[in-house]
DNA sequence: TATTTAAGAAACCATTTGGTTTCATATCTA
DNA sequence: TAGATATGAAACCAAATGGTTTCTTAAATA
């Protein structure tokens, strides 16, 4: 049923490196095979790979081998789970804005509460 | 100005820890002092305090002295960097709804694509 | 067919992480 | 004041993390 595919990997651990961050965003613009996509970042082929598997393991990416490539692009189905845990908060968020006038995006300095 | 008041530690590393995640929703509900909130968790003082070291150097967390207690509490502000972060793949999520026919939010199994 | 290209596996390494125990210090309280 | 309590700092440790280089294999191509 609706369980995720493949989560060896935590989607909060996975989403903690800004470089698999920055790998999401890349491939959420098109479909990438292995060597161009590590063409966009400053450290070997293989680092890059090993945080595709990383991702892939979250569920974060899907991978299709196509003649001796291998194109990845994102599946953002797993970042649900980031919503819902966000959402959790928020109600907090709105609480404290009302309950305690916490001094929202701005300068001034939280009054102390006694 | 409007800048995060205290951001040594990333957001997202931060929230990757499964401890802290629960720190978080502890100390959404009420302020409490260090001891108090090691007792819900299975490891030492030590490393309890260490955990909250991060989120308040994250900014998710605020401290206050209280005689010879340290108080915590949960700042959720920083959290909107995640629910900004969020909300970018929350339209390649639509996309995927539209053009794939992705069933979301329901229990139904996720329809292969192929 | 011989060679080049794409990619993962394996072994390795330095640093970070998440935990521990011990010790020092500040603040309560009997 | 003496002792108990709350906490952080320090030193330490094993495992995880993020990277490397080398080697192998499979697929495309000259």
């Amino acid at each position: 049923m609706g369980e995720p595919l493949a989560t060896k990997h935590d989607v909060f651990q996975a989403i903690a490196d800004p470089t698999r961050r920055k790998l999401l965003k890349l491939l959420a613009e098109e479909e990438m095979p292995v060597t161009v996509i590590s063409g966009h970042f400053p450290m070997s082929r293989t680092a890059v790979s090993k945080h595709l598997r990383i991702l892939s393991e979250a569920g974060l990416v899907r991978e299709r081998r196509v003649g001796r490539e291998n194109r990845f692009r994102l599946d953002p189905q797993p970042l649900q789970e980031i919503k819902q845990w966000y959402a959790y908060f928020e109600r907090f968020w709105e609480n404290k804005m009302a309950a305690l006038q916490y001094l929202v995006e701005s300068d001034e300095p939280v009054k102390p509460e006694q």
